[in-house]
Parts: structure tokens; sequence; C-alpha cells
DNA sequence: GTTCACACGACCGATGCGATAGGGTTCATG
DNA sequence: CATGAACCCTATCGCATCGGTCGTGTGAAC
């Protein structure tokens, strides 16, 4: 008998989590973790994390459309945050740049889409199913926050949020 | 300022469950809400779970050598499972047709592979956040059999299982 | 040995993703 | 008020996957 042979997984196949998403929260997460509440210039984002620099153009726009993040044009400008970093959860950088976060369209919140595959949607199986683990997921995804990503980065604990004026590296001014 | 238009999710947009793995879970179920144990011909299923009949073949093939799911060739043949449905996880069919069941590479069990975004992949947030995901998905994929999933959509209680001798439309002979 | 049903491989069109090209606009600085 | 660094935007490309089809091969039953 045939032995199936597993599909050797390509970068494709995460496709929740696409490159694209991943530059995003990796260049969030470095002006958080080195910006210090300034403006960090695209060359050097693009530079540091290894992300094609056309590409990150695209990103920084998109991000800049959601709202997360806002520009300084001319010399000495850049990318800073809209908010204070404790107030952005990777679910909403996800859900922004991705769209739906549900695995199945007839299990998603906001994109959802009759799949038509089942005789009846309210007792179908897969339906249900798929409903459980995009809570799950979404439960995960939205208690988390961009500093909470940092501090666990920098390997900090909450300890050192609470002892702030003994030098958090994330203390910063995030008032824009 | 530009308003990031929502992408519009296309059928392509759930690849974690694709279409593919939708029908075989369909085809799956029908076996065992309305097969009885016996051996169900390929046309029958695709009927009526109205999946195209070529491209079921290839699904049924694939379950095959996937052991879920045995063949009886010639006249009078058809697909019958392999074990009781009692035995049979969603996850082990997910992620028998589709891979990993993880949404980035860095966070998957079984088809692990480095992302190489990150520069120290034991703090990577990313990679941390996307673990808690996937162990929280699996621990609901894993956790409902194919015959939960077919008292679901019967709309069966337990109770039901518990009186076979009353009825339990569930019950046959799963021994093969 | 004919029939019926599964097995298997090759193939195709559409679509999305990652990435690049190349120009245009803005604005602090001197 | 010129300059240059930086952001803004559209168009396009190559590639891989996915959903689906065609035609033929193989094997069991009557």
């Amino acid at each position: 008998m045939r032995a199936l042979a597993p599909r050797i997984p390509t970068d494709q196949d995460y496709p929740m989590l696409t490159q694209k998403t991943r530059y995003a929260l990796r260049a969030l997460l470095y002006l958080i973790e080195e910006g210090h509440g300034d403006a960090v210039q695209l060359p050097r984002i693009a530079e540091t994390q290894k992300i094609p620099r056309k590409f990150l153009e695209l990103i920084m726009l998109d991000l800049k459309a959601l709202g997360i993040v806002k520009s300084v044009r001319g010399p000495k400008g850049g990318y800073r945050l809209t908010r204070h970093p404790r107030g952005i959860s990777f679910g909403e950088v996800i859900r922004g740049l991705e769209g739906p976060i549900a695995l199945v369209p007839c299990a998603s919140v906001n994109f959802y889409k009759r799949c038509g595959d089942c005789h009846d949607e309210a007792t179908c199986a897969i339906r249900r199913l798929f409903v459980l683990v995009r809570d799950r997921s979404i439960d995960v995804l939205n208690s988390v926050s961009l500093e909470d990503g940092a501090r666990w980065e920098l390997r900090l604990t909450d300890a050192d949020a609470d002892n702030s004026h003994s030098g958090d590296p994330l203390a910063a001014d995030w008032q824009i």
C-alpha cells in the first residue's frame, strides 16, 4: 500500500501568519525595543531586521493606515507608534494585515461567509469545531500586547516594569 | 489618510482547512452517520455531499494511505472506516491531509523549520506566541473524535450512546 | 470475460504571496 | 529657497499551491 508522502510544507503553508505580517511584527517590536519612543528610519529597521527595504515600505504604509504607526517626513524623519505598546495586541496587528483569523470562512467573526459544504450550518460539526479553535486562538492573540512581546524578548519580568524609575529599558515617552 | 481597505477573503485564505480537507471530513462524517458500518460507494458520497467525483477519488485515496479508510474493489465495493470513529480525532485527519497544524514553521511540532526572521529563536515573541496558539488549537482538534462530530450533527446526547441497546443511530459493527 | 468500481498519473487554470521597479511627494534643514 | 533624505504609491513579475478534470489501469464479482 502506498504511504501518503508527508507534504513538505513551504513558506506558503502558514498563511494566517504570512511573511508580510511576520515582518510587520518584527518591525513593531524593534520600534519598541530599540526606538525608545523616538522616530526610527526605515532603512535602519530594514537592515537590522533583515527585511527587504521596498517590501517594508509597503508594510509600514499598511501599519500607518491601520493607525498603529505614524510617520514623520523629511530628514530626521521615520516611524513611531501612535500609542503605548501596552494598548496594541498581536491580534489587532494580525487581523488588520491578514484579514480573518478564523480558519474556515463560516467560522469567522468579521468575515463570515457560508461555506456551502454542509447541509445544515447550525449542526455542522466542522463549523462547530473550528469556532472552538477560533475562540481559543483569538483569546491568545488578543491577550498579549506588543509590550508583552518586547518584554519576553528582552527577558524582562513584570517587576522591571513596576520599577520603571530604576531604568526599565522599555520606559519611554510614548506620548505622541 | 488612506484607509486600509479590508482584504476580502477568498476560499484560499483559510488554508489550514482547505477545501480538500473539508470534503474529507464531510465524507468521513457521512460514512459514520449513514454508512452503518457498511461499505459506501464513492458516487453516493459524492452526490449526497456535493463533492466533485474525481476530486473525491483523490481524497479517499489519501484517507486510505493514512489508514483511516479501507477500500473494497469491484461490484458491491466502496469505502469503510478501518477503526471505530471514537478512535479517530479531527486532528489526525487534518494533520494527515494538511501537514503542519502550526501557523508558523518555527512553531510546528512535526514540521519544525527555522524561520530566520528573528535573531534569537529562544526569545522570539512571535514564535512564543504562536506556540501558545498551536497548543490551544491542537488541544481542541485532538480532543474531538469523528464520533463526537457525528453525534453533534445528529443532535444526539451522550445519553443516547449509553442507551445503545435502545436504538442508537450510531450503533454499528465497526469491526473490520 | 464482461462489468463495475477503485487506483493512479498527468495535466490545467486561477489565485495569492513575496518581492522588485521606478517614479512622485513632502518637508526639515541650511 | 534649494537640497536631499525620507516617505508615498502604482504596476508588475515569478513562483507555488489549490481546486478540479481527463484518461487509463487494475482487480474483484457474477
